[in-house]
DNA sequence: TAAATGACTAACA
DNA sequence: GTGTTAGCCATTT
């Protein structure tokens, strides 16, 4: 636990906020926060707390980023598809159809 | 302090 | 469509 709580917190913060049944990718997650899109996915390796649906996070191609053993790529899977997220043959989702856009109302004073 | 690592992305051949 | 190159930036050694 040598990281400090901030930009973690921040991603977190934000990949909480993907409502099931939709994804959201690395590199649009790292764009909102003002990051690289790989502090993105070790903010997730990282991640000790089971309440942020890390699955919901994937690449910019809509496939499943595969991590060091290659488990865990299945798990993902299994639970977008438990969220309706429907899978190609290849292994990858419509982005355009599943692909989350953030709910800006909450940056924008209700006027 | 410097170099290496990584659940990424975009550009180019 | 695939393979390579470079850019990216926090964490780790």
């Amino acid at each position: 636990m040598s990281f400090q709580r901030g930009l973690n917190e921040r991603i977190y913060n934000l990949v909480r906020q993907i409502p099931a049944g939709r994804v959201a990718t690395y590199g649009q997650i790292a764009a909102l926060i003002g990051t690289g899109a790989r502090q993105v996915g070790y903010a997730l390796a990282a991640l000790p707390n089971p309440d942020v649906p890390w699955h919901r996070v994937i690449n910019s191609q809509g496939k499943v980023s595969p991590r060091s053993g290659g488990a865990g790529e299945n798990i993902q899977r299994a639970l977008l598809e438990a969220e309706g997220i429907r899978f190609s043959p290849g292994g990858r989702v419509s982005l355009p159809a599943v692909i989350w856009e953030p709910d800006f109302s909450q940056f924008i004073s209700d006027d």
